[in-house]
Order: C-alpha cells, then structure tokens, then sequence
DNA sequence: GAGTATATGGTACGACTGTTTCAATAACGA
DNA sequence: TCGTTATTGAAACAGTCGTACCATATACTC
C-alpha cells in the first residue's frame, strides 16, 4: 500500500552528482549548485543520501568503482615485456581523459591528510591496486609475496601524474618514465 | 610626521599565521578563527594583507621560503654513492618533523588542480627543485641538461611521500625507496 | 472514493564567510 | 597642544552554507 518506492532515482542522481564531482571537484562541492546542475533540489539531495557527508561518501564509491572497472577492461594482457606493460599502464592512466578521476584522486588524498576520520579506508585506496599490479609486474618481483616492487612501480606512476598535472609537461615525464622502464627491466 | 608605521608587525603575524597553516591546513582556512589564535583580529589581518587570498599566498610563499632555507642547510655534501645521497633525502623529507610541509604541498597541488588560476607559478613550484637535485645526482645523470633523471627521482620521492602519508606504512616506503636507489646505481 | 506511504516544493533557521564602514585611539613632529 | 598618520575595535553587511520544518502533491491498495 501507499506510493511505491523508487530507488532508481537515488541510483540517476548518485551517476550525475559523481559526473559533476569529477568535473568540478570536491573541494567547493555545494548542495544548492549542484542540485541545481542536476535538476533537482537540496531538499532531494538530502531526502535521498540523507546529509551533504554521506552523498559524497557515496559519490566517491561511485568513482572508485567506476575507476576500478575501466582499469580493469583496459588491463593489457601479461605478454610482452615488464617495460612495455609499465608503458602501456602509464600512457593510460595519464591520458587527458582521466584527468577528472587523477584530479579527485589527488583531492582526496589531500582532503584525508587534514580530515583523517573522514577517510576511514584511506589507506586501503592506496594498497589495493596492488593486487592488480602486483600480478601485472609478478615476472620483476622478488618473490609471491613482493610488496616493494608494486610500491615503487605505483610510486613511480603517482608521482610522475603529480608532476604531469602540476606541470603539463609530457614530453619530460614520458621519458622519465621511459628511463624507470629501463631500469625495471635489467 | 605622523605615527610611525610598523612593518615589523606584518611580518610577526605572517610567521605565525604560517605556523596555523602548517599545523592546521589551507582547506578550512577562516579569518576569525585565524586571528583568534594569533591574538589578533581579522579587521588587522585585512588591514595588513588587503585580502585573504593575499594573506593566502604571502603565507605559501613564506612557507615554501622556509622550505628552501631547511633543504639548504641539509643537503648532504655530494661524498658518498647516490645511493647514500638518495637515502638521506628520502629520510630527512619523509621524518615527521616535515609532515606539515609535505601535507601544504599536497594540499596545494591539489586545490592548484581545481584553480589553476590563483597558482600562476604552480609548475614553477615543481621544477625548481630540479636545480637543487640535479646537482645533486649529477654522477647518474646522462649529462649537464639531462631533466630526466631529477624528474624521475622527485617523481619517485612524492610518489612515496603520497603512500607513506596515505598508509603511514614507514617500512614498506623505505624498502622501496631502497630498491629504487639499488636500480639507479646499476 | 478513502487511506497511506513516498516524493517534492517552499521557506526559514542559525551559523558561518570575507569584507566594509565608522569611530576611536595611539604615536609621532612641530 | 595641535595636526597628521598609523593602528585598532565594534558592528554590520550581504552572502553562502547545511539542514529542518511544514505543507502539498503523487501514486499506489483497498
């Protein structure tokens, strides 16, 4: 009895309220301009994620997931060399089009270090790709268990990114990238 | 004629408005709570500042001013491998007497990303430690201009720097650090 | 139709923001 | 003491913030 639910509308504003966070950031996120960027209201916003805090939780598992599926459908396969899979990951993820989740990403490393209780599993956002990189580069590491070589591969890449934004200049961290590559590989 | 003006307080509330900041953050940066601990009012840091952005980047060029000084005084003399070189950078940065500076400078690259507009000299801020660090490690350089190598060790230093503050996992960071010097001295 | 649960709009509250305005005080030279 | 300039306090302004309250509208069962 009574109106029936419809969680499909949490689910259609949840997708256009992380869309308009990976375009214009956490940082100055506000409820009335971004209901007003999805054609809804504050009021909405709050009846369906319930307060401003939870709705972004939300929007950051949304982005997480969604950055956790396409690096998956882009993973290359394990042939060819440690170099040209390190190459392959790097040209990737420093493509133009995932700036929006390379900037949230660096958003919301910074927002944790001031507001660590807001980020429970913080660190578990940095380790986890392990699993997936690990087994990428398993033929470079020490051993099964090699926890130091993903560190230093991600190390590599998220520093390099942090360059990449900051300074725009491509041609420098490709190679620098290039030069990481050759030395992985001896 | 007239009362004497007297530059000095500008510069006493600057140094430890640098202070806050260093302890507590750029993102929620409010002139009233500022003022009130530095026993001051937001009317006087107006009055010595203009505006807050102004009061904002006297107070990031202050910090990164003392950033510099404290790199100078460390930097190693150039005796030893690059290896040993390369550890003492990674340990002095990475202690817990520098975690205030490293979390401003992620801080700021990250809120650089969404206002690239109020950060003119953001890739500037990168790049200038290249002169510093390229002396530095000019034995595994290709040569006098080479920009990758200084690229690829900095890339390497705030890629860890990112893991380490994000996971707090000082052991793993180390070994990698380690591994890299061990590659870089081939 | 009535009954009922979900979904919305409108509005206002209280707390904050950076900044301005107006007035008062303080320290100097003449 | 007086003029002049620097400094400072108190208060208000115009805005934004997240959120709560109250009424209404909608879509369903019976």
């Amino acid at each position: 009895m009574g109106r029936p639910a419809d969680p499909a509308r949490r689910e259609r504003t949840l997708a256009r309220a992380t869309d308009y966070v990976l375009a214009h950031g956490l940082a100055g996120l506000s409820l009335r301009p971004l209901a007003a960027a999805l054609d809804t209201s504050p009021r909405m916003l709050l009846y369906d994620f319930g307060s401003k805090q939870e709705l972004v939780a939300a929007v950051l598992a949304e982005a997480r997931r969604r950055g956790a599926v396409r690096l998956a459908e882009h993973l290359p396969p394990k042939t060819g060399s440690a170099q040209e899979r390190l190459r392959g990951i790097w040209a990737w993820i420093g493509a133009d089009e995932r700036a929006p989740f390379v900037r949230l990403f660096f958003e919301v490393h910074a927002d944790g270090l001031v507001h660590p209780e807001t980020y429970p599993d913080q660190g578990e956002a940095i380790t986890d790709w392990f699993d997936t990189l690990g087994a990428t580069f398993r033929d470079v590491s020490t051993g099964p268990d090699d926890t130091v070589t993903p560190t230093l591969v991600m190390a590599v890449v998220r520093g390099l990114l942090f360059d990449l934004t900051a300074t725009g200049d491509r041609q420098r961290t490709d190679r620098a990238l290039d030069r990481f590559a050759e030395l992985l590989n001896q």
